[in-house]
Parts: structure tokens; sequence; C-alpha cells
DNA sequence: GGGATCATGTAACGAGTTACATGATTTG
DNA sequence: CAAATCATGTAACTCGTTACATGATCCC
């Protein structure tokens, strides 16, 4: 319980935000809000909330139809959610094969390297309209503004390094 | 030999970018230059050479001293990378702790908001800074500055909250 | 009744981390 | 000769993905 507390945290923090949600629900909730900060499929889900209950971090508040199971936070599971969130260093750890395609460029010749970057250039900036037309007032505005800047920066990298390759 | 390649890309580009090399000096290489792209320790490394090897991505080009082996990447190898490098699409697959925390930093009240962006925004500072030094000529060049643009797009992102924050 | 969607799970696998284990060579 | 570093590996574990499996309910 000490280590890689990160999809437990991301629960914890969509129950708390959003109220007692069933596993079905949080599915759902990972497929839209929470999306472009951290993902997770029901297969991870479900299990993860039977191990959190187990821990006493949420438990089982009613049964609906269907064997629908709603889940709520436990007061414990509120105090590790604001533990985590006051007190825990983020991990520094990068793995992103975007960046590997970059590091690697310079093994290419010219033409190779423009197309690799323009494809880059493209992706980002397609994902940089869809992040621009959501809401900018809901839950999370502070995460949705990050993601925007750090997209934003990377299709500005990619033109300046599209003209540096075009320059010479 | 389909999905999940990153971690032979990351290896076939760094023998083809500086040579022959044994599993240990690849590790090193990984603490050093690919370290803001890509991270690998010696116990993932030396059994994905082998099954590389088994591949013919690479093959044992010499025995040194104390057991050491020294590996080359292949004809193929150089083929299965170029392609990767040309046609692969990067997912767009994010998990990151930093924008976990700031996608929860709504429950907080405002004074551990500010606390927690603050500590993110000395963080990214602090690695601003060790980017800022690093060469700028090298072969990694166009991946550092990617990683630069990204990492002040956020410490501008932190400034521009903390305001916010504080106008209240 | 049949298809869409709701709702929950298990199993197998791959990727990555941590801990453990071993021995050779160099340097002080 | 002892400590540091070179150099390779295995084992156990967690995290995440893909594929498989099942049944209930709603709506046409």
């Amino acid at each position: 319980m000490l280590i890689g507390m990160s999809l437990r945290i991301a629960l914890l923090g969509l129950l708390r935000a959003k109220g007692p949600a069933s596993g079905y629900d949080l599915a759902k909730k990972f497929e839209h809000s929470i999306d472009h900060v951290w993902q997770a499929g029901h297969t991870q889900i479900y299990p993860e909330l039977v191990k959190m209950a187990a821990d006493g971090l949420v438990t089982v508040e009613a049964e609906g139809a269907r064997g629908r199971k709603i889940y709520e936070i436990t007061p414990e599971g509120q105090r590790v959610l604001r533990e985590w969130l006051l007190g825990h260093e983020p991990s520094m750890t990068v793995r992103s094969e975007t960046a590997l395609q970059t590091f690697l460029m310079p093994l290419l010749d010219r033409d190779d390297a423009i197309a690799v970057v323009e494809r880059i250039r493209d992706r980002f900036e397609r994902r940089r309209a869809e992040l621009d037309c959501e809401s900018t007032t809901g839950f999370g505005r502070y995460a949705l503004k990050l993601g925007l800047a750090q997209v934003t920066a990377t299709v500005q990298w990619a033109d300046e390094v599209l003209a540096d390759l075009r320059r010479d």
C-alpha cells in the first residue's frame, strides 16, 4: 500500500469529486473526464475496487439492479487521498515514444526526418484542437490547461525543428 | 515482435548511434544520454539483448574481459529500427502523477492547493535548470529541446495557476 | 424475440521494478 | 588484501493490456 498507488488515488479522487459510483461508472469516467491524465480499463478497475474495499478505503454503499455495486469513499480513503495529494513526490520517470522518435531522429536523412516531425506535429495539433474544445470551467480545468500547455509546446517545438531542417 | 518494441528500439538506436557496446555500457547510456526520454535498468536490458540476438537484430561481436559481451546491430536490426522511426504511430496514452495531482487539485482548499502547485513548480524549475546545462549540439539535441519546451511550459502553467489562486 | 447496452468478472501475457546472487578486475 | 567498480544474470512481484466469458435489462 506504499507505492504505485496512482490507480487507487484516481479512483478515490473520482469517488470524492463525483460521489458514489459503480466500477462501470468509474470506467466511463476514465474514458471521459480523466482520460488525458490517467487511463484504466474495467479489467483493472474491478479487482482494484475489491482490494480497496478490503483495505478499508471504499465500501459498497448499495447493490443496484443487474448486480451493480455502488462504491463510496470512506473517511480512511479520504485521509489517504489527501495525504497523497499533499505529500507525494510524483516520479519523474518518462517513457514517451514520441520523445524516443525525436531522440533517434539524427539517424535519419533530412527528408525522412522532416516526414517524422511533420507526423508528430499533425498528431499534436489534432490533440490540441481536441483539448481546446473541452470545457475550461469544470472540475478538471487545471489539468486541462496543463495538458494544453504541454501539447502546444510540442507543436511549437515541431515548427521550430521543421524550419531548422528546411533551412539546410 | 509487433507491439511494445520501445525498449528494443532504444537499444538498437544506441547501438546504431554510438557503435558496438555491452549490456553494461548500454545501461550506463540509459542513465545518461537517453535518460529523459526512456528508462531501463540492467535487469531489463540483459534479457532483452538475448531475445534480440535470437531474433537476429543484434549479434555478439566479441567477448571481452570479465565475461563482457559486445553487441553489434545487424542489417536486419537497422531495417527494423528505420521502419519503426518512419512508420510507428506513438501511442498517446499518458500516465502522469503530476497531471493526476493537478486534476484532483480542486478537492483541496486554497492554501493546500497553492502548496501543491508550488512543489510542482519547484520540481520542474529544477529539472529545467538541469536540462539547460546539457549540450545543445550532441546527438540527442532534438529530444533535449523538446524536453525543455515541455518542462518550461509546465513551469509557466504553474506560475499562471499560482497567480490565479492567490488573486482570490 | 433480438440487438444494444449495462454490469461484472477471470486468465494469460508483457512490461517494468526490486531484491538477490555471483564472480572478475582494478586501485589504493 | 580490501574496497570499488565492472559485468552478468535470476526470481518474485506489480502494473497494465488483450482476450475471453457470462448474464441482466432495456428498447425496438
